[in-house]
DNA sequence: TAGGCCATCTGGTCCT
DNA sequence: AGGACCAGATGGCCTA
């Protein structure tokens, strides 16, 4: 059960069978039983697949629905849990990331957007800065900056493969170079 | 009360 | 085949 800190969110009703909140509907022809392909149309629309939404022509909106209906239930909640544990893991990448990046510290947390939003300008300002600081040491115009920022990328890219500790001290050097600039 | 943001559920598709 | 990924739907909480 999770709680976003000012209150507790109630889970939704845990997975069951498809009742009345939607239309079960069968292709013409085909019977209706346990373990036979069937279309779901919710709220009058299709929820249809990727390819459905995309225009192009659609493959199957049927699913065979495999096992009981004791197993699929089963399979449903596992597959609610993954889902949950990889939103969570997610969820705490953005915190990583809004820990990152500067911004002026309120009460009210970073939306995900402003992160985001924050984090890609961050990222341009500080490619700016550093673009910049080799342009003053090498006053050769575009393809100058343009060389420096591929070794910028270079660096970047080898240091990655280093790791987080080869990061930051990449970083550091970045910070001690502008110092001495 | 409307709108923004979020967590969760769900089913389709992709990938290993 | 099963898990990961993705996007739509839904409903709760919060704020202006």
């Amino acid at each position: 059960m999770k709680s976003k800190g000012k209150g507790v969110k109630h889970a939704r009703q845990p997975w069951t069978e498809p009742e009345t909140d939607f239309q079960l509907e069968t292709e013409p022809g085909s019977s209706e039983q346990e373990g036979s392909e069937v279309s779901v149309q919710l709220g009058g629309r299709w929820r249809g697949s990727r390819e459905d939404r995309g225009g192009t022509p659609l493959m199957s909106r049927r699913r065979r629905l495999h096992g009981s209906t004791k197993e699929r239930n089963v399979r449903r909640l596992e597959s609610n849990e993954r889902e949950r544990q990889r939103m969570h893991k997610l969820n705490n990448a953005f915190q990583a990331l809004r820990e990152a990046i500067p911004h002026v510290k309120t009460d009210k947390k970073l939306s995900k957007i402003e992160t985001l939003t924050l984090a890609k300008n961050y990222i341009k300002s500080l490619t700016t800065i550093i673009l910049g600081m080799s342009g003053s040491c090498l006053p050769h115009g575009d393809s100058q900056a343009q060389a420096s920022a591929s070794r910028l990328l270079q660096c970047y890219q080898q240091h990655l493969e280093e790791g987080e500790e080869g990061l930051s001290k990449y970083l550091t050097q970045i910070h001690n170079f502008s110092q001495g600039s």
